[in-house]
DNA sequence: ACCTGAACACCGTTCAAGT
DNA sequence: ACCTGAACACCGTTCAAGT
């Protein structure tokens, strides 16, 4: 707060008129971002040509806000969502309902639709978390090492991952998203016709 | 620090004898965390029948974890990593080291270990944040709320939100698990084939 | 060797007081 | 209406001093 206040060349007292608290100042960011998916033109583009084209698409607009806010996106991921149907990070009663629909306009079932947004949640939670966070570490691969060590020395008790290091550290994010959300879409092509 | 210290009957100033400070007591509480799961025997268990088998059971094992410290397992989820190969929730080498000789034993190629590892990583973080942020939520629906209105008003705007609110509260955090681990193990079972 | 007291530089927040 | 100063109850951390 004090440190808003400064840059906003204020004292930090004056905040409390416009906004309740911290708590609440957090969760307006975190609105924020989730009001920045919304508008994206990619996603909202009316013709829908197919609930997979539309999960393709809304799960590449989900991943541009992500990345264009690596800091922040740990927030929208982690808060505690407001009721258990709001799944970060598309924790947001406009786009749960915009799904839902998607989906059972093209033939899913109740069921089959809340199961594909359960699955869509998790996989965006668990690669865009590992993505941003790996932006924000711009770690010397050189902090894990104890004083006198060298890197190879000390990844020596490990030869494998000292074998692979050069290939674990390369990023391959960006494939990796597009071939796990591929996967995904066939999973839940699967389960729409399993329960249909 | 002064909590801390409280718990246990001493001044916080005396804890900085014992430990450099906040950070590093954080790292040693994921560490702590990281070691339970190499000592639970269910994953350990030497007669390893196959790759799948022990993915399965790490899987199982780590999630485990993650349920007995609900709280924690966020840090475990999201502190920096100390190198780029190290992903979290398997942020040890020696479960790397592991990981990729279980995997090479079995003729994965390196790059079909590490792409292995990378999916394996993603899957357990997304799953598991979400199963345990959920835990910790314990949030009575009505934090939604206005101080005047009522569910089925505030839900009004969203009609599937509201129809399938019953479903979409429910946990099938288990079930889920079980098949998107599956069909995981499926995606690595190909890639295997493709590449080797 | 281990702990303590006092102190420093921070937080978020309240409230009476200013314009 | 909006902002400020002083104050309160917290933090993590340093350091000289105690046993």
């Amino acid at each position: 707060m004090r440190r808003l206040g400064d840059l906003l060349g204020v004292e930090a007292m004056s905040l409390y008129r416009h906004v309740p608290g911290r708590e609440d100042l957090l969760d307006a960011v975190v609105a924020a971002i989730v009001d920045e998916m919304q508008e994206d033109p990619e996603v909202i583009e009316s013709p829908r040509d197919g609930w997979q084209d539309f999960l393709q698409r809304l799960a590449h607009g989900v991943r541009r806000v992500a990345l264009r806010h690596p800091k922040v996106f740990p927030l929208v991921a982690s808060r505690p969502p407001e009721a258990p149907w709001l799944r970060p990070p598309l924790r947001d009663l406009r786009w749960v309902e915009t799904f839902l629909e998607a989906l059972q306009q093209e033939g899913f079932s109740d069921e089959a639709a809340v199961s594909a947004y359960r699955a869509f949640t998790s996989f965006l939670l668990g690669h865009l978390l590992l993505e941003v966070s790996a932006l924000g570490a711009d770690v010397g691969p050189l902090d894990v090492l104890e004083d006198g060590q060298d890197l190879d020395t000390s990844l020596a008790p490990y030869p494998e991952v000292g074998r692979l290091r050069a290939a674990l550290s390369e990023d391959h994010s960006a494939v990796e998203f597009e071939e796990a959300l591929e996967e995904l879409l066939n999973r839940i092509a699967l389960v729409r016709s399993e329960t249909s």
